[in-house]
DNA sequence: CCAACCAATCAACTAGCGTTGATGAATCAG
DNA sequence: CTGATTCATCAACGCTAGTTGATTGGTTGG
């Protein structure tokens, strides 16, 4: 099974599609690529404001794409890959079979 | 080469995301999912005002994510399953790497 | 306790994105 | 040529999403 074989619902990858398409949030995604971070590491090496990093990551979190996890007053975020692959099949089904073509207009 | 195995720049995989983060265009997208499809079908068949559609098919285009031909007076567009595959090969080296934990904070 | 720190939340503001209706360009039929 | 059809483009509007700065909540150290 590892691999994902049922695809997403629109409404759920749109989501996550919708979360991922900002830059910032994308930036966020890529630090985060590399494996676990806290918050006041982001905002220093991204170099944002508290409150709109903040904000980026609720985004994400609602959306699936990350977790947290909290330890003392410090709050540490990761990717969660299931949510990416979960799309990656999304797209698969879609590319499948759009080599179809078209039923002529007139 | 057929693959992708080359993953996409940040802004390129952003302007894939961007573009396929709308209802409408997602609709689109999984119209086309199907085969090739002229104008008028998918504003029949989506029942949408044809300049709305004009202009979402316009943006799915210069993302990369359409390709379109003209025959007679009729367009027809069709999805261009590169783009979905490249945006897939950008998604899975980002789950590559992202298990590491994090350096603690203090 | 109290002060310092980290992060989430809130209200007010702004700007970009999508919508709408009308106009324009291109093709074809008669 | 003329009128009809198909689609793209345009300007004006409205709304949602992101930004900003301040406040609140929660945790730790002195």
């Amino acid at each position: 099974m590892s691999v994902a074989t049922t695809s997403l619902q629109s409404d759920q990858a749109r989501a996550l599609l919708k979360a991922l398409a900002d830059p910032l949030r994308l930036q966020v995604i890529e630090a985060l690529g590399g494996g676990e971070r806290c918050v006041c590491d982001l905002t220093a090496d991204l170099g944002l404001a508290q409150s709109k990093l903040s904000f980026h990551l609720k985004v994400l979190k609602q959306a699936g794409l990350l977790a947290d996890r909290q330890e003392g007053r410090w709050i540490y975020y990761r990717l969660r890959p299931e949510a990416l692959d979960d799309l990656r099949g999304w797209l698969a089904a879609l590319s499948a079979d759009c080599r179809n073509s078209a039923s002529p207009c007139p």
